[in-house]
DNA sequence: ATATTGATTTAAGTAAGCTTAAAAATTAAT
DNA sequence: ATTAATTTTTAAGCTTACTTAAATCAATAT
């Protein structure tokens, strides 16, 4: 599989679990910074190789065996991090970007011999579950993304999504956080840090994960 | 650059300080398992990006700038080896080739992670210097080439360049050699070992280097 | 010195992964 | 319920990195 492909299929992966974002052409197009066309034949391409169920207008799946490779590269991404974190001490924006290229070219061999070496983690530095060998995967429920918590109520920031670089350190520097009001027409959210409102647009709204 | 384009330049950076290969394409293509046109193609393109020197028909060579890309290429692939070795305790075989996918997908930050790590080393586990950031790097004179090693000379085998597992294991289990005679027409190495003689073919000669 | 061999180059063509532009279908808005 | 705005799809085209086949040049051997 190539590196296309293989972040064709994780994106669709990641994207089924978050209810937040739909599978559609182009919101995989987007994720990937490529243009919706592309999108599209790539998923024709990779429904004839039995790897993504791919219906007119329809939003994208993942077969069974699509869905095994989509673990097999997360678990790679993720033991990297762990790696990475742990014996380099490096940032979790860093350790994210350099996994995010390491994943594709790791043999299953020397991703065991990693995993072994950190004895065997369940989950990496940013708290998310590393799946097993065999593709087995726990879902943490606790954790909600941000664009769809609930009013009123108080939550503390439990994951990041890295893409801003700004955004990623005031989310570190402001940790607890309660939802005043979802404007769900503009798509922004309105919340309460550090006794100040702010308001937070989508983009940035689908970068947090929180739990109560 | 593309992983293509960096094995490219340093195939023809390893063959350049080899006297027992040429650089024309047709040895770059070979060794890359490319086709000759290939190769050409290739050439005629880098030399437009001022990395590779072509002229044709000429052997190829590398600008001050390729050659400087090689290095840190080789330096990212030797410190990789070296890690590798030295944390997971895998084989000369393993490490190359998982080092040879990791080497293109390293940042330079990362790189010099891995290096401090380990100590600053000066050379990988096969012996090899390591080039420094700056693209510096140590010659060994006493490494050989077997296939340009002299006749009636004893022989310790210093490195391998491993493409054949079971010629590798073999050298392995029979280090001192000598050398009874080169049939240069035929391309034919005849040599002693374990007091037995026996005749090597150029491919097998070309991945071996002794030292007196 | 020339014929033959062998390598290099050119030419034409392919697949993967993209692009933009236009057509078709869906979704949203009044 | 239409119309308008978005998305998706199709179509045509591009670049990279290859391929094979034919033409051209260089090296070798007699």
């Amino acid at each position: 599989m190539s590196v296309s492909v293989e972040n064709f299929i994780k994106t669709i992966y990641k994207y089924q679990k978050l209810d937040a974002f739909d599978t559609k052409p182009g919101s995989i197009a987007k994720a990937l910074g490529i243009s919706n066309a592309a999108a599209t034949d790539m998923a024709r391409k990779l429904a004839q190789r039995k790897l993504v169920e791919y219906r007119k207008y329809q939003p994208l799946g993942l077969t069974f065996e699509g869905e095994q490779k989509a673990l097999s590269i997360i678990r790679k991404h993720r033991i990297w991090e762990t790696f990475l974190f742990r014996v380099f001490d490096m940032s979790l924006l860093e350790i994210h970007k350099e996994a995010e290229l390491l994943e594709h070219q790791t043999s299953d061999f020397l991703a065991e011999k990693l995993w072994n070496y950190l004895g065997q983690p369940t989950h990496d530095p940013h708290g998310d579950p590393i799946p097993t060998v065999e593709g087995a995967i726990d879902f943490d429920e606790g954790n909600v993304i941000l664009y769809k918590a609930d009013s009123g109520v108080k939550y503390e920031i439990s994951r990041l999504i890295n893409k801003d670089e700004e955004f990623f350190q005031f989310c570190n520097d402001n940790s607890i956080v309660q939802i005043i009001n979802q404007y769900k027409k503009n798509k922004i959210t309105e919340l309460l840090v550090a006794d100040r409102k702010i308001l937070i647009p989508y983009e940035f709204a689908c970068q947090v994960y929180v739990k109560k």
